[in-house]
DNA sequence: TATAAATATTTACAGAGGTTAATGTAATGG
DNA sequence: CCATTACATTAACCTCTGTAAATATTTATA
Protein backbone atom coordinates (compact mmCIF):
# COMPACT_ATOMS: atom_id res chain seq x y z
CA UNK A 1 0.00 0.00 0.00
CA UNK A 2 2.54 2.63 1.19
CA UNK A 3 5.02 1.44 -0.85
CA UNK A 4 3.41 2.96 -3.36
CA UNK A 5 3.30 6.49 -1.96
CA UNK A 6 7.07 6.07 -1.42
CA UNK A 7 7.66 5.74 -4.29
CA UNK A 8 6.14 8.02 -5.91
CA UNK A 9 7.42 10.35 -2.75
CA UNK A 10 11.11 9.23 -3.70
CA UNK A 11 10.49 10.73 -7.68
CA UNK A 12 9.16 13.36 -6.82
CA UNK A 13 11.79 14.37 -4.13
CA UNK A 14 14.83 13.20 -6.98
CA UNK A 15 13.08 15.27 -10.23
CA UNK A 16 11.11 18.38 -8.80
CA UNK A 17 11.60 19.20 -4.87
CA UNK A 18 15.54 18.62 -5.24
CA UNK A 19 15.70 21.16 -7.90
CA UNK A 20 13.24 23.85 -6.17
CA UNK A 21 16.15 23.52 -3.13
CA UNK A 22 18.56 26.35 -4.49
CA UNK A 23 17.57 29.83 -4.38
CA UNK A 24 19.45 30.41 -7.88
CA UNK A 25 17.12 28.15 -9.55
CA UNK A 26 13.83 29.34 -7.85
CA UNK A 27 14.97 33.36 -8.99
CA UNK A 28 15.49 31.34 -12.88
CA UNK A 29 12.05 30.10 -12.33
CA UNK A 30 10.67 33.14 -11.01
CA UNK A 31 12.35 35.40 -13.80
CA UNK A 32 11.09 32.49 -16.89
CA UNK A 33 7.77 33.29 -15.07
CA UNK A 34 8.07 36.88 -16.49
CA UNK A 35 9.06 36.38 -20.00
CA UNK A 36 11.46 33.96 -21.75
CA UNK A 37 15.15 34.50 -21.55
CA UNK A 38 18.35 33.55 -22.69
CA UNK A 39 21.25 32.37 -20.86
CA UNK A 40 23.27 35.60 -21.22
CA UNK A 41 20.01 37.67 -19.62
CA UNK A 42 19.88 35.35 -17.00
CA UNK A 43 23.93 35.44 -15.86
CA UNK A 44 23.71 39.34 -16.29
CA UNK A 45 20.38 39.50 -14.11
CA UNK A 46 21.27 37.07 -11.32
CA UNK A 47 24.72 38.32 -11.52
CA UNK A 48 26.27 34.94 -11.68
CA UNK A 49 28.97 33.23 -14.28
CA UNK A 50 27.62 31.80 -17.33
CA UNK A 51 28.75 28.26 -16.41
CA UNK A 52 26.88 28.23 -13.45
CA UNK A 53 23.57 29.39 -15.38
CA UNK A 54 24.03 26.23 -17.73
CA UNK A 55 24.25 24.15 -14.85
CA UNK A 56 21.19 24.70 -13.18
CA UNK A 57 19.36 25.43 -16.33
CA UNK A 58 20.87 21.98 -17.42
CA UNK A 59 18.94 20.33 -14.05
CA UNK A 60 16.15 22.33 -14.51
CA UNK A 61 15.44 20.92 -18.04
CA UNK A 62 16.03 17.73 -17.11
CA UNK A 63 13.15 17.65 -15.11
CA UNK A 64 11.15 19.41 -17.30
CA UNK A 65 10.56 22.57 -15.44
CA UNK A 66 12.04 24.24 -18.45
CA UNK A 67 12.06 24.26 -21.65
CA UNK A 68 14.82 25.57 -24.36
CA UNK A 69 14.51 26.74 -27.99
CA UNK A 70 17.47 27.44 -29.94
CA UNK A 71 17.77 30.29 -32.80
CA UNK A 72 21.20 30.10 -33.86
CA UNK A 73 23.79 30.52 -31.14
CA UNK A 74 21.06 31.70 -28.66
CA UNK A 75 19.41 29.45 -26.53
CA UNK A 76 16.11 30.76 -25.41
CA UNK A 77 14.38 29.10 -22.05
CA UNK A 78 10.82 29.12 -21.24
CA UNK A 79 8.89 28.19 -18.28
CA UNK A 80 7.78 24.47 -19.46
CA UNK A 81 4.70 24.54 -16.24
CA UNK A 82 2.58 27.21 -15.04
CA UNK A 83 1.72 25.15 -12.13
CA UNK A 84 5.37 25.16 -10.11
CA UNK A 85 4.77 28.72 -10.00
CA UNK A 86 1.47 28.04 -8.41
CA UNK A 87 2.93 25.89 -5.73
CA UNK A 88 5.81 28.33 -5.10
CA UNK A 89 3.24 30.67 -4.80
CA UNK A 90 1.44 28.52 -2.03
CA UNK A 91 4.16 27.88 -0.17
CA UNK A 92 4.93 31.60 -0.18
CA UNK A 93 1.44 32.16 1.31
CA UNK A 94 2.42 29.44 3.96
CA UNK A 95 6.01 32.04 4.48
CA UNK A 96 4.04 34.76 4.95
CA UNK A 97 1.24 33.32 7.77
CA UNK A 98 4.28 31.75 9.57
CA UNK A 99 6.04 35.11 9.58
CA UNK A 100 2.59 36.83 10.38
CA UNK A 101 2.13 34.64 13.40
CA UNK A 102 6.02 34.22 14.65
CA UNK A 103 5.53 38.64 14.16
CA UNK A 104 2.33 37.89 16.69
CA UNK A 105 4.45 36.04 19.19
CA UNK A 106 7.34 38.77 19.27
CA UNK A 107 5.34 41.28 20.14
CA UNK A 108 2.97 39.38 23.12
CA UNK A 109 6.26 38.23 24.41
CA UNK A 110 7.68 42.17 24.96
CA UNK A 111 4.54 42.76 26.11
CA UNK A 112 4.84 40.63 29.16
CA UNK A 113 8.64 41.35 29.69
CA UNK A 114 6.57 44.94 29.58
CA UNK A 115 4.16 43.96 32.20
CA UNK A 116 6.66 41.89 34.68
CA UNK A 117 9.24 44.60 34.64
CA UNK A 118 6.75 47.22 36.27
CA UNK A 119 5.46 44.14 39.02
CA UNK B 1 12.30 46.37 -7.74
CA UNK B 2 13.47 43.01 -7.97
CA UNK B 3 15.64 43.00 -5.16
CA UNK B 4 11.92 42.82 -3.12
CA UNK B 5 11.48 39.33 -5.00
CA UNK B 6 15.23 38.23 -4.20
CA UNK B 7 14.44 38.85 -0.66
CA UNK B 8 11.29 37.00 -0.75
CA UNK B 9 12.40 34.24 -2.71
CA UNK B 10 15.61 34.13 -0.52
CA UNK B 11 13.52 33.27 3.10
CA UNK B 12 11.09 30.78 0.43
CA UNK B 13 14.08 29.18 0.12
CA UNK B 14 15.94 29.15 3.66
CA UNK B 15 12.26 28.18 5.24
CA UNK B 16 10.77 26.05 2.89
CA UNK B 17 11.19 25.03 -0.05
CA UNK B 18 15.04 23.46 1.21
CA UNK B 19 13.19 21.88 4.39
CA UNK B 20 11.53 19.72 1.11
CA UNK B 21 14.43 19.15 -0.41
CA UNK B 22 15.03 15.64 1.11
CA UNK B 23 13.00 12.92 0.59
CA UNK B 24 12.91 11.55 4.03
CA UNK B 25 11.12 14.75 5.18
CA UNK B 26 8.56 14.76 2.47
CA UNK B 27 7.83 11.60 3.85
CA UNK B 28 7.05 12.66 6.81
CA UNK B 29 4.84 15.62 6.02
CA UNK B 30 2.77 13.00 3.72
CA UNK B 31 2.51 10.75 6.66
CA UNK B 32 1.61 13.64 9.36
CA UNK B 33 -1.40 14.36 6.53
CA UNK B 34 -2.67 11.05 7.19
CA UNK B 35 -2.55 11.43 11.48
CA UNK B 36 -0.70 12.91 13.77
CA UNK B 37 2.53 10.75 14.84
CA UNK B 38 5.30 10.58 17.61
CA UNK B 39 8.89 9.99 17.17
CA UNK B 40 8.51 6.43 17.84
CA UNK B 41 5.94 5.95 15.21
CA UNK B 42 7.89 7.90 12.36
CA UNK B 43 11.19 5.77 13.15
CA UNK B 44 9.37 2.24 12.44
CA UNK B 45 7.35 3.40 9.45
CA UNK B 46 9.99 5.27 7.91
CA UNK B 47 12.78 1.90 8.86
CA UNK B 48 14.93 4.85 10.25
CA UNK B 49 16.79 5.53 13.41
CA UNK B 50 15.02 7.70 15.59
CA UNK B 51 17.81 10.41 16.05
CA UNK B 52 17.77 10.85 12.23
CA UNK B 53 13.31 11.36 12.47
CA UNK B 54 14.49 13.84 15.48
CA UNK B 55 16.42 16.01 13.38
CA UNK B 56 14.21 16.45 10.50
CA UNK B 57 11.75 16.96 12.59
CA UNK B 58 13.73 19.74 14.21
CA UNK B 59 14.11 21.70 10.80
CA UNK B 60 10.37 20.88 10.02
CA UNK B 61 9.21 22.55 13.47
CA UNK B 62 11.58 25.41 13.05
CA UNK B 63 10.38 25.98 9.99
CA UNK B 64 6.63 26.19 11.11
CA UNK B 65 5.83 23.27 9.01
CA UNK B 66 4.77 20.75 11.63
CA UNK B 67 3.33 21.40 15.01
CA UNK B 68 4.29 19.17 18.48
CA UNK B 69 2.02 18.38 21.28
CA UNK B 70 3.91 16.75 24.18
CA UNK B 71 2.05 14.49 26.46
CA UNK B 72 4.40 12.92 29.34
CA UNK B 73 7.22 11.61 27.46
CA UNK B 74 5.53 11.12 24.12
CA UNK B 75 5.44 14.39 21.05
CA UNK B 76 3.00 14.46 18.90
CA UNK B 77 3.43 15.83 15.39
CA UNK B 78 1.08 17.44 13.82
CA UNK B 79 0.87 18.85 9.94
CA UNK B 80 1.15 22.62 10.87
CA UNK B 81 -0.55 23.77 7.29
CA UNK B 82 -2.81 21.19 4.93
CA UNK B 83 -1.31 24.01 2.12
CA UNK B 84 1.88 22.57 2.25
CA UNK B 85 0.31 19.22 0.43
CA UNK B 86 -1.54 21.15 -2.00
CA UNK B 87 1.50 22.61 -3.15
CA UNK B 88 3.07 18.99 -3.44
CA UNK B 89 -0.50 17.53 -5.06
CA UNK B 90 0.40 20.22 -7.62
CA UNK B 91 4.11 19.18 -8.10
CA UNK B 92 3.22 15.83 -8.48
CA UNK B 93 0.46 16.65 -10.99
CA UNK B 94 3.55 18.14 -12.86
CA UNK B 95 5.67 15.28 -12.58
CA UNK B 96 2.98 12.88 -13.96
CA UNK B 97 2.43 14.83 -16.60
CA UNK B 98 6.01 14.62 -18.00
CA UNK B 99 6.71 11.17 -17.14
CA UNK B 100 3.39 10.77 -19.73
CA UNK B 101 5.34 13.11 -22.40
CA UNK B 102 8.56 10.78 -21.71
CA UNK B 103 6.54 7.79 -22.24
CA UNK B 104 5.34 8.71 -25.55
CA UNK B 105 8.39 10.37 -26.67
CA UNK B 106 9.89 6.93 -25.82
CA UNK B 107 7.37 4.86 -27.67
CA UNK B 108 7.33 7.32 -30.75
CA UNK B 109 11.42 6.65 -30.97
CA UNK B 110 11.09 2.99 -30.51
CA UNK B 111 8.53 3.25 -33.49
CA UNK B 112 10.80 5.10 -35.53
CA UNK B 113 13.37 2.57 -34.72
CA UNK B 114 11.48 -0.14 -35.57
CA UNK B 115 10.59 1.91 -39.43
CA UNK B 116 14.23 2.19 -39.92
CA UNK B 117 15.07 -1.79 -39.18
CA UNK B 118 12.69 -2.41 -42.29
CA UNK B 119 13.92 -0.17 -44.72
C1' DT C 1 38.84 29.30 -43.39
C1' DA C 2 39.50 32.17 -39.46
C1' DT C 3 37.40 34.65 -35.90
C1' DA C 4 34.06 35.90 -32.56
C1' DA C 5 29.89 35.18 -29.86
C1' DA C 6 26.82 32.24 -27.12
C1' DT C 7 26.32 28.30 -24.67
C1' DA C 8 27.71 23.71 -22.86
C1' DT C 9 30.90 20.65 -20.60
C1' DT C 10 34.66 19.18 -17.64
C1' DT C 11 37.40 19.37 -13.65
C1' DA C 12 38.65 20.51 -9.06
C1' DC C 13 37.44 22.43 -4.86
C1' DA C 14 34.90 23.72 -0.83
C1' DG C 15 30.98 23.84 1.98
C1' DA C 16 26.43 22.34 3.32
C1' DG C 17 23.81 18.93 5.08
C1' DG C 18 22.32 13.86 6.05
C1' DT C 19 23.54 9.76 8.76
C1' DT C 20 25.00 7.32 12.71
C1' DA C 21 26.62 6.41 17.35
C1' DA C 22 27.03 8.04 21.71
C1' DT C 23 25.34 10.81 25.13
C1' DG C 24 22.02 13.88 27.52
C1' DT C 25 17.39 15.04 29.36
C1' DA C 26 12.79 14.53 30.98
C1' DA C 27 8.85 12.01 32.54
C1' DT C 28 6.87 7.64 34.31
C1' DG C 29 6.74 3.36 37.13
C1' DG C 30 8.58 0.15 40.63
C1' DC D 1 15.69 6.72 44.47
C1' DC D 2 16.67 3.84 40.58
C1' DA D 3 15.43 2.06 36.14
C1' DT D 4 13.08 2.56 31.99
C1' DT D 5 10.95 4.79 28.17
C1' DA D 6 10.72 8.42 24.74
C1' DC D 7 12.86 11.92 22.69
C1' DA D 8 16.59 15.52 21.86
C1' DT D 9 21.30 16.83 21.23
C1' DT D 10 26.13 16.45 20.02
C1' DA D 11 30.06 15.21 17.32
C1' DA D 12 32.38 12.72 13.63
C1' DC D 13 32.08 11.14 9.20
C1' DC D 14 30.94 11.28 4.57
C1' DT D 15 28.39 12.15 0.52
C1' DC D 16 26.28 15.37 -2.36
C1' DT D 17 26.23 19.48 -4.78
C1' DG D 18 26.96 24.40 -5.90
C1' DT D 19 30.75 27.24 -7.70
C1' DA D 20 34.37 28.76 -10.66
C1' DA D 21 38.07 28.33 -14.09
C1' DA D 22 39.40 26.39 -18.13
C1' DT D 23 38.14 24.23 -22.19
C1' DA D 24 35.06 22.52 -25.82
C1' DT D 25 31.25 23.05 -29.05
C1' DT D 26 28.26 25.30 -32.11
C1' DT D 27 26.79 28.92 -35.12
C1' DA D 28 27.30 33.19 -37.56
C1' DT D 29 30.20 36.39 -39.96
C1' DA D 30 34.12 38.45 -42.36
Amino acid sequence: MDSQLFQEIEMLHQRICQALGDPKRLMILYLLNQRPRNVGELALELETPQPTISHHLKILRERSLVKMRKEGTIAYYTLADVRVIEALDLLRSILRDSIAVQAQLAEFSALKAEQNDTE
